[in-house]
DNA sequence: GCAAATTAATGATTTATTCAAG
DNA sequence: CTTGAATAAATCATTAATTTGC
């Protein structure tokens, strides 16, 4: 990291400090969470200044809220994988989630269209089974996975500017599923423990955070865990 | 904190990463250490930011670079204090440094008068005893410090510009001695796991960095350990 | 003396934990 | 109860000390 603390407003009287924090809006939790899903789970600085400005908006963020947001995204994600981990396991397709009823937590609240985008294959998944709750998990640890998508412009799928087509369709069990091109993180769109395998048997690489190191293939068929 | 790392310097050809990283000047880790000591040991950004302009005298300096050195600081002192307490303790007058010789370390290098103050009485402390390693250590943990001095101005001992006239006499262990007005650390002056007492056998309060909440009094006696 | 090799210090990054706003 | 913010602990990586062989 860099700076520190940044006590963004602090009271006039000095007596209380009384911090408010930054909320953020439904669409920018879509950006982050597009992104994070993305596999780009630890921006570097750069990225993460890019990223905010594209919050930006949605309403006023900083650099640090990106930077926090990231952070909290990997350690939680990390700890409950742990979780799972070490108590009952195996239970496929579960939501993932804890809370009961409804959850529409955090993302996927709102109901429009959020970007400025083809409105087609922005995060798509939802064609798939679960209401991913944000519950994609990791174990170990991870360095430097920075230096994603080269030089270039924008690396993450819809809420950038000049994106990528779209999806490609393959089958899941049989099933034909639409699915976005590039990295998908398997844990958040079909529940924790799971893993993917190519109908010739080979089991899919997937990194610490449980995403697709490499994108299924147009027609072909996969089957999960 | 905030941001986050800042690669300040990437090579050209992007194939060997290799950052370089700040190394403070000897008047620079004199100033740090003096802050330290004078019990602001977790500085807020606005603080970090006036003392990195303060050592922007002597160097370039970022203020990450500030509060990293905090960081480090506070976190190796909890450390080194936790090991003493754990594994063989009592060792009063001990340097505290493991490497044996001469061990010039990092400050107290040079021989001029680095700061443009009035030559005595900057961050005395030497008239007694051990040559202080910067060895200052602590225990559990501390939330908010912040908010010494008030308002003000220049908090810190001497090398701000306007500082408090000078230092104290006291009797330590009946030999009289010079000291500095204003809370001091005592074990980065007398070592390890070390104790004053007043002569009248109450024990002066320390804060968990082992410095001195309240300064000594002008003429008292006091008893170490 | 000196430079390569080794070790010790310490700046920078990441992860884990904790606190508190909403 | 969730989660943004802050901090501490652990770790990585580079730089300075030092040791060693010539």
């Amino acid at each position: 990291m860099d700076e520190q603390r940044n006590s963004p407003n602090r009271s006039s009287t000095a007596a209380e400090p009384v911090r408010s924090r930054w909320t953020p809006k439904p669409e920018q939790i879509l950006i982050l969470e597009s992104i994070f899903n993305s596999g780009m789970v630890n921006p570097p600085k750069e990225e993460t200044v890019r990223i905010r400005k594209l919050l930006e908006r949605f309403g006023s963020v900083g650099d640090a809220n990106v930077f926090y947001w990231f952070q909290n995204r990997r350690s939680r994600s990390r700890r409950r994988q742990r979780q799972l981990q070490t108590s009952g396991g195996a239970v496929l397709y579960e939501p993932a989630s804890s809370s009961s009823s409804s959850t529409s937590s955090s993302n996927s609240s709102g109901g429009g269209s959020f970007f400025p985008c083809s409105s087609s294959a922005s995060s798509s998944f939802s064609s798939l089974v679960v209401q991913h709750d944000g519950g994609g998990d990791d174990l170990f640890s991870i360095s430097r996975q920075m230096g994603f998508m080269g030089g270039g412009q924008n690396p993450y799928g819809c809420p950038s500017l000049d994106h990528q087509p779209g999806t490609i369709t393959v089958f899941i069990n049989g099933i034909p599923s639409e699915v976005p091109r590039g990295p998908i993180d398997l844990r958040a769109t079909f529940g924790q423990n799971v893993m993917l395998l190519h109908s010739s048997g080979e089991l899919l690489p997937i990194n610490e955070y449980g995403i697709l190191l490499q994108s299924l293939q147009m027609g072909e068929s996969y089957f999960l865990s």
